[in-house]
DNA sequence: GTCTATATTATGATAGAC
DNA sequence: GTCTATCATAATATAGAC
């Protein structure tokens, strides 16, 4: 025998209340519609079932196009997966490296900006985030290096915001690297498990994880 | 063109620093020699390149069989994952449900115990942990199932732990199911990115995120 | 730009000798 | 229990008509 099980086609995925995310939001404006389309579809195909479980059929399925018909908008299938990873790595950056949360002065204040604008954004595009997060390993070589340096812009950006704090006495004198990682994976690690019909919107559980990570650098409990 | 570019050989794999961790205790007893030693291939395939971009063959190759040896020990790929993923779990699960830790009567002191017993424990075993974690989808639907129950049980574990201590006034009252949830992650997503040869050891990893779970639930700064 | 073939490759699994 | 073949299948990608 060979392969496959593909336990969810192109079908189940379109109406999988899990599935819905603000994907189709992201993708480049230059790019046609029926692109924009293949992308989310890809997105929920590789979210469902893993990169190398999707085939580009399952993808085209997803359209309502023949097989074939990928190749005329994308090169290749790492290459609809290199555009998803990207472009998540590149948004979820812009949605902390901005101007209005670099213009607050207060450190506990930033630190609060930053993690709820991180962790709604995650929420809100969990789906995506979530490739982002899980199909790493299906980039080629350069792609995967390319989308390292984006997350490592990302997670020296938190890291400034925790030892500015620590540096100007708002926090208390913690261990920058780990609080900061541990902060990170609090907001990372929601794609596996949050959906947009539950309990908490993307705003709220921004505000939620805020409130933890500042109880984290708490002065007086310092460690 | 086919597919396949499996940027990591077993060969690479072995001596890979990044994939060294204790599966090789991990396995049951009853199995034989050859057995574990193809688990734990297995393991450092699936971990550095996923389930579906690892063939029987790589598996095979890295305790130096032939393609076919692999079948005369398991009866499918399938089957390799699914003992990994089950045993991981169990051995996850363990690792708080025993005796030592059901006997400490102080909800911070058993909090504590819990937090840092499993912390440790994903990061002793983090290449199973990472298989665990992010190969779920290449289960069959039953033996995913399985593996959710688990995960259902472990999750309450910690539900209950957090609930006794807002129960009893050890702690604030906090929102158990988001902080059960948030306790989780961090332990969850080290996943990602612990090495046994960085500079926190498993035991100093977990009395670090046993002191941020504290935080989170300290009277005083209630939420 | 979309379709219906189809080329090419390699993967999971088996047959049968030793 | 291991090996060397090999089967059967299916997946990426392409060719060429419309």
């Amino acid at each position: 025998m060979a392969r496959r099980q593909a336990r969810f086609t192109a079908q189940d995925l379109a109406d999988d209340p899990r599935l819905r995310d603000h994907s189709p939001d992201l993708w480049r404006e230059d790019l046609g519609e029926v692109q924009r389309g293949l992308l989310t579809s890809a997105v929920r195909c590789f979210a469902a079932n893993g990169y190398h479980a999707t085939t580009t059929r399952d993808i085209a399925e997803g359209v309502g196009l023949s097989p074939a018909a990928l190749y005329v908008h994308f090169p290749s299938k790492e290459l609809v997966l290199y555009e998803i990873i990207r472009v998540g790595h590149e948004r979820a950056l812009e949605s902390v490296d901005k101007p209005s949360i670099l213009a607050v002065e207060d450190s506990s204040d930033r630190l609060r900006a930053i993690i709820s604008a991180y962790t709604a954004w995650h929420a809100r595009h969990h789906v995506v985030a979530r490739v982002c997060q899980m199909e790493l390993a299906g980039l080629t070589a350069e792609h995967y290096d390319e989308v390292l340096e984006l997350r490592h812009r990302t997670n020296e950006f938190f890291r400034d915001a925790v030892a500015r704090g620590v540096a100007d006495g708002s926090f208390a004198k913690v261990d920058v690297k780990r609080v900061t990682r541990a902060m990170l994976s609090l907001s990372i690690d929601l794609v596996r498990w949050y959906r947009l019909d539950g309990e908490d919107s993307p705003e709220q559980l921004g505000e939620f994880y805020a409130d933890l990570a500042l109880k984290l650098v708490a002065p007086g409990s310092a460690g």
